[in-house]
DNA sequence: GCGCAAGTGATTTTCGAAAATCTTGTAATT
DNA sequence: AATTACAAGATTTTCGAAAATCACTTGCGC
């Protein structure tokens, strides 16, 4: 999210608690106690609470007054409501890319899909990869829209790639990614867009669908 | 923002802290200290402290570290961004409500159409009325996209009114809004909506973008 | 006179504990 | 046996103060 708030130790948790969350470490509707982390972190009960509130802004964790927080729930309708924002706002932002966005822009895409690619090579061969594939792929979908100059449209689709990861994280290495060609996709995106072709937007929008029919597809929903 | 946390001290803080930031009793861009407002509220630094945090939530204040929190700057540009946004979202969400509401929705819009009409005419003659009309529209177009089943796309829609809402207190009653027939454009939107009429959606579009406008027109930004 | 460093005051951030609230288990009553 | 009332424990929420950081001023050296 670019946020990075490292200067203060609230965010510094905060980066922990969200990196724990998105990698599955913390499963959604666990119960968030505050003795238990600050111990865990070494930090005082106070900046946990600060960072499980900045949490909650973005969705990963939600507040019920005097109950403290929880790992936000997932479900099927919710999976398909961050879906159909992201192909609505998303694609929006890459169009918005594709018009204003300079050469640099198109640099980036590039670069940002040579090193996804080259993470997507080395995911079956060495093992505890998948957080540098993961890290590289929302590199290259954060390129493809870096250029489009509405900053809230940036934050909102920022905000839910990161629910959508939460659901990607729990389906795994599902087995239906085998029937997919991935990587055919992320290329074809990425000559799509630093070509200037509005299919683009439509190309991105099957890309977020397949993966959402792949999570939903495991049926580990509901 | 149907939030209404009254249960929480830090939340009815953050209801009352929020109320002021729209009502524009605390200027854009002012700072927030913490030390006076818990003295004004009667309340503990720490309580004040997690209700800014949550008014940071909705892009109503920004905190920078070690500097404090401070009411949202405001833009020409962002209020571009938000009203993008806003006919995006909330179009769909029209579009959404049209297609899955029921009766009940229609008698929803009716009814907040009727009290918006009503507190229209009460507006020039008595004096502080402007936030009975205030809510009265707010409750309108929350009635219009009320049906939508996207949970996170109404959250949005009613994250981003709030923003607007700041930029509309700003301008006032501008003499702007004179050339205008507001009532005969929320008449419009009501009876184009409830009789599920497709261009409901190009007449919320165009309702927004006259807002805009008007406050743009202003001359206050920038 | 001008720039720079150290010190001072104000403000944020963090901490640990008290107060309030909820949950769970036990006992008493119908 | 089921249900309600009560009590103990755990957890959240709130508080006030200590620690850390920042903005500003004063004083020193050039």
């Amino acid at each position: 999210m670019s946020d990075s708030k490292t200067a203060t130790r609230a965010g510094q948790v905060h980066d922990i608690l969200r990196a724990d969350i998105l990698r599955g470490d913390l499963a959604p509707g666990e119960p968030l106690r505050l003795a238990a982390l600050a111990a865990k972190y070494d930090a005082s009960m106070s900046v946990v609470r600060e960072a499980l509130g900045r949490l909650a802004e973005h969705n990963l964790a939600v507040l019920t007054p005097n109950q403290g927080f929880r790992v936000v729930e997932v479900s099927r309708s919710d999976l398909l409501a961050i879906t159909e924002l992201r192909v609505m706002l998303e694609g929006e932002a890459l169009r918005h890319s594709m018009e204003h966005g300079d050469v640099h822009w198109e640099a980036a895409v590039v670069s940002a899909h040579h090193v996804l690619e080259r993470a997507t090579f080395t995911l079956d061969d060495e093992p505890g990869t998948t957080q540098e594939w993961s890290d590289a792929h929302h590199a290259f979908h954060v390129a493809l829209v870096s250029a489009c100059d509405n900053a809230r449209m940036l934050a909102l689709t920022n905000s839910l790639r990161d629910g959508a990861e939460l659901y990607r994280q729990l389906s795994g290495s599902s087995d239906h990614f085998r029937e997919r060609d991935i990587p055919a996709e992320h290329r074809e995106l990425m000559e799509l867009a630093t070509s200037r072709d509005p299919s683009a937007v439509e190309a991105l929008a099957r890309h977020l669908q397949r993966t959402t029919d792949d999570v939903l597809s495991t049926g580990l929903l509901e």
